[in-house]
RNA sequence: GCCGCAUUAGCUCCAACAGGUAGAGCAAUUCCAUGGUAAGGAAGAGGUUGCUGGUUCGAGUCCAGCAUGCGGCACCA
């Protein structure tokens, strides 16, 4: 007999060999329905592993955090399976559990396409009536190499394994895999699954290696959760800024344009405009000063800097005039430490924060291109900070506090804040321990101090100093980085950076990399997404559409009410057409004008306006003056 | 860059699918209708089916190459 403790402390008393599964029903029948798996001593255990000793026992139900993961593991599996029966050639990558669902890497002669997908479905709803059991089995290292002999990927992972370890392998019928587990037991657990997509995948993400056919899917433990998720799925589309840009005309991408160099249109730049004034002056009023410099430097710029060595795979190739070579910048940097050295600088004078709205080049892969938010000519609000290391802590703070209002005035979320620092790695960092030590123990200070959760990621800096990165999920579930503080201890010293200091001696700055918002064309794609296109109106193209019930009799008055619009500032637009109201109505909805003002008799009788906001239904009647203030208002709350 | 898929009018489209030289809706144009909160009616027009070759009596349809896009992978100091 051994004893069980469960979760709650209580204990009691089993014959060895018991399973996860034997015990939650003899606690009880629900328990039973909803047990996914167990956790014997912090391990996971699958439903059907015997227990053989003494053990802590807390069972994973289905609403709980690793169920859905062992689901879509196990569903990895039976996918794997029918694949193998209908293409017997195959031999499989890995297959692990991802946050939606799962996927399996798999070599075969067969090409998969989209329309195998069904078949493979139709022979894993076959596996389950089979009621395979998914056994666990135990094997010595050599064992495994033996089972696995003609698998060379499951082969290599093997041989990756420690001598003496004991490697777990699952059986469900003839199906043998590799693997750690955690599996639901038998495949009858598998109900609610979607296989939804086919891509390419490089052998343990080594484009020098193999590349395998990857299917995707979905699992889940009720009908409704995957028709939600597959809901969900189909919403995200919803939101594609490639689909909203079009509809509401922001940009154009167009290949005799140039493959990854977007146009943007007037409603596009209308918004841009508007955040760019808006980062200006939020730099102003933290004491930035503005500066403006080329798209185009020198080679040797680019040589005294470093990036030509470094970075020159991501650059467009070279210009050559007169006997000099030129490049396209694909930063700033450069520039500004040009700007820069333009002065002798006190100890007085730093910090000195420069900011530009720099244009850049950037030689991006093109299978890496997607809509706004991967392109190779891109503009953002880049900035410097020269700073003293006495000031590095208090630079780094401001330009994260002023990040973080940036982000919460577009009405974006933080999704987590990641400190990227250095690890062993030679050559992989700039050599200057003092510095790093220095600026890893500031940065991981500061954001102690300031209470900021944060997760340090060793080996994630950048080659010339630590960094703070700022990431935000998108409306399509991508995690991007939205803004990021670097700090640069290489720089000044390439370009032989000093400042005098109280001792009349020179001393060497140290530079601070901000990103603010990520470029204006990836900022557009995420907005458009998180707003799916409908723009709070301090940020929206056209803010006010006026149409007249009649052109006839209320176009003079439409027009009067539109120049005074312009003259308060507001972005306003008369919809002219000889069109039925309705007709036009609906197309400032589809539009998604925030205010819609329809203009007709009573409106020129009684000088008001009567205006529906996008999304509401109630029509709201104010007096012209009344209707400016609370205009005024909406946009300076920018809402 | 790599794997797979796609590309038909300004936009959208599982219109044309035994290969027989293109079809709809919306938009745009003209005419009629003058309308109070999501599509009024009519007419005409709009296409070298991404590009270049090939197979064929004949290609949107089959084949090859290229271009671009899409889903991923790799990349994103």
């Amino acid at each position: 007999m051994i004893t069980i403790t469960f979760k709650d402390g209580n204990e009691k008393l089993y014959e060895s060999g018991i399973t996860v599964e034997e015990i939650a029903k003899d606690l009880s029948s629900s328990l039973k329905k909803n047990s996914v798996a167990g956790l014997v001593n912090d391990q996971l255990y699958d439903l059907n592993r015997p227990i053989l000793t003494d053990a802590q026992l807390e069972i994973i139900t289905k609403d709980h955090p690793q169920a859905f993961e062992v689901l879509n593991h196990s569903t990895a599996h039976l996918m794997a399976q029918a694949v193998k029966r209908l293409y017997p050639d195959a031999k499989f990558g890995v297959g692990p559990a991802i946050k939606d669902g799962f996927y399996y890497d798999i070599a075969t002669e067969h090409v998969i396409r989209e329309e195998d997908l069904p078949k493979i479905e139709q022979e894993m709803q076959r596996i389950i009536k089979q009621q395979e059991s998914m056994t666990r089995f135990e094997l010595t290292k050599e064992e495994a190499r033996e089972k696995f002999k003609d698998d060379p990927y499951k082969l290599e992972l093997i041989d990756e394994l420690d001598d003496n370890e004991i490697i777990s392998i699952y059986t469900q019928g003839e199906f043998i895999d590799l693997c750690r587990g955690g599996h639901v037991g038998n495949t009858r657990h598998i109900k609610h699954f979607k296989l939804l997509s086919i891509a390419g995948a490089y052998w343990r993400g080594d484009s020098e290696r193999d590349m395998l056919q990857r299917i995707y899917g979905t699992s889940w433990f009720t009908k409704e959760d995957l028709a939600h998720h597959l809901t969900v799925l189909k919403e995200r589309k919803e939101r594609d800024h490639r689909k909203l840009g079009k509809e509401l005309k922001i940009f154009e991408l167009n290949k005799d344009a140039g493959q990854g160099l977007a146009l943007w249109l007037p409603n596009g730049y209308t918004v841009r405009k508007v955040l760019e004034d808006y980062v200006y002056k939020l730099e102003r009023k933290a004491g930035y000063y503005h500066i403006s410099t080329p798209v185009l430097g020198t080679k040797k710029l680019y040589q005294i800097s470093g990036h030509f060595d470094h970075y020159q795979d991501h650059m467009f190739p070279l210009m050559s005039r007169d006997g000099e070579d030129f490049v396209l910048r694909p930063m700033s940097c450069p520039h500004h430490m040009i700007v820069y050295k333009s002065d002798l600088r006190s100890y007085r004078d730093l910090p000195i924060r420069y900011a530009e709205i720099v244009t850049m080049h950037r030689y991006e892969a093109s299978g890496a291109l997607t809509g706004l938010e991967r392109v190779r000519a891109m503009t953002l609000t880049d900035s410097h900070i020269f700073a003293r290391e006495d000031q590095i802590k208090e630079e780094v703070l401001s330009a994260y506090k002023l990040i973080l209002q940036a982000i919460s005035d577009l009405g974006l979320a933080i999704d987590y804040v990641e400190l990227a620092l250095r690890d062993e790695t030679k050559g992989k960092f700039h050599d200057n321990d003092q510095l790093w030590d220095l600026a890893e123990r500031l940065m991981t200070e500061l954001l102690e101090e300031e209470g900021i959760e944060y997760t340090a990621v060793k080996g994630e800096a950048a080659f010339y100093g630590p960094k703070i990165d700022i990431q935000v999920r998108t409306a399509m579930d991508h995690v991007i980085t939205m803004s990021t503080v670097q700090l640069d201890f290489l720089l000044p010293e390439r370009f032989d950076l000093t400042y005098i200091g109280k001792d009349g001696e020179k001393h060497r700055p140290v530079v601070i990399h901000r990103g603010l918002i990520s470029t204006w064309e990836r900022l557009m794609s995420i907005l458009l997404e998180q707003y799916k296109g409908a723009f709070p109106t301090w940020l929206a193209p056209t803010q006010i559409k006026l149409i007249p019930v009649n052109n006839a009799s209320h176009l003079e008055y439409v027009q009067r009410l539109h120049e005074r619009f312009i003259d308060e500032d507001f972005r306003s637009d008369i919809d002219y057409r000889e069109e039925k109201l309705g007709y036009k109505i609906r197309e400032a909805q589809t539009q998604k004008v925030p205010y819609q003002l329809v203009v007709g008799d009573q409106e020129v009788t009684n000088k008001t306006v009567t205006y529906r906001k996008y999304g509401e239904k109630d029509q709201v009647t104010l007096p012209l003056d009344a209707f400016i203030d609370y205009m005024h208002d909406i946009i300076r709350t920018k809402k």
